[in-house]
DNA sequence: CGCTTGCTTGGAGTGCACTCCAAGGTTCTA
DNA sequence: TAGAACCTTGGAGTGCACTCCAAGCAAGCG
């Protein structure tokens, strides 16, 4: 049996609201680095840099050596953008791939990876949610200041 | 009417779960840089920086030359080490602190940026959100890899 | 008094995550 | 079949937020 990250036929499913809508099926997805970078939103110079520091597989070449991306890749990005959003530095990223193409055996590796960094998703949800308390305090003190300053200029 | 970011006396109060003890009564709240750097995590570095590019106020000195802080500076810092944690650019700090310099006409401006900065708190606690669906999918999923390699084992 | 520890300054250096460049080959459209 | 638009590479450059350095002054202690 083989724990793969990602495959063609279904991915651990159903990938949120991403767009992959415009994805070609399976067995046609060929897709050039402009159109990569239109689902994603990264840029060409970001994916080719993902991919020399192996935060990429390498992609397929056409026959003249230009990149095409596959449905998989694709899905990879997804991840990949979802981890970024975290704050997950690219390095810790870069890590993960490695357990995926090292194979089965890195399987536990993984597994403590993706729960610390769960760990870590919701400490920063607390943070923020702290952060939003001060907030709001601070933009109701402003609130009343406002009425206090109106009301001065009606006197 | 002065609109004060933050007194001596009380600072839009309930200053949430800092560590806020060890503070000298005000009046004879005058901290080196060492004992700022205990209160903050910050560096001496980053604190000597915070001041050169403005987003601190100028700091009192003692009558050699070394930086004094007060409760109102360390308050301030409290700010903007929540301010930080939103992912807010030092560079807008850095405005914020100008605005409030600047007195009470720019009132209005310090509340649209505070509100601005909420609606992107929120929005960050909801991308965090649903990165956190995708790494409980992806757990789940690994967590059942490794049940179906356990059984495999031992078959 | 000497020693250690702490503070000062301007300016240079670091690490991260891109971001861009030049020079050239490829693919599409009219 | 010409020209525009797109792709390739290695390596250099950028912007942010620190982070460190050297040289020197200051304070507290035995």
């Amino acid at each position: 049996m083989t724990v793969m990250e990602t495959t063609g036929t279904r991915t651990d499913t159903c990938a949120g609201p991403t767009q992959q809508q415009n994805r070609r099926p399976d067995g046609d997805d060929h897709y050039t680095i402009s159109e990569v970078v239109a689902f994603t939103g990264l840029t060409a110079h970001t994916l080719r840099w993902y991919e020399r520091i192996g935060l990429m597989p390498h992609i397929d070449r056409s026959h003249t050596g230009q990149r095409r991306y596959t449905n998989r890749d694709l899905d990879w990005l997804d991840l990949v953008g979802k981890l970024r959003l975290t704050g997950m530095p690219v390095a810790d990223m870069v890590r993960y791939a490695e357990l995926v193409r090292e194979g089965d055996h890195t399987y536990g590796e993984r597994f403590e990876l993706l729960q610390t960094t769960r760990e870590d998703v919701l400490a920063r949800i607390d943070e923020l949610r702290g952060t939003l308390a001060v907030l709001d305090r601070k933009i109701s003190f402003y609130a009343d200041a406002g009425r206090a300053l109106a009301s001065e200029r009606s006197r």
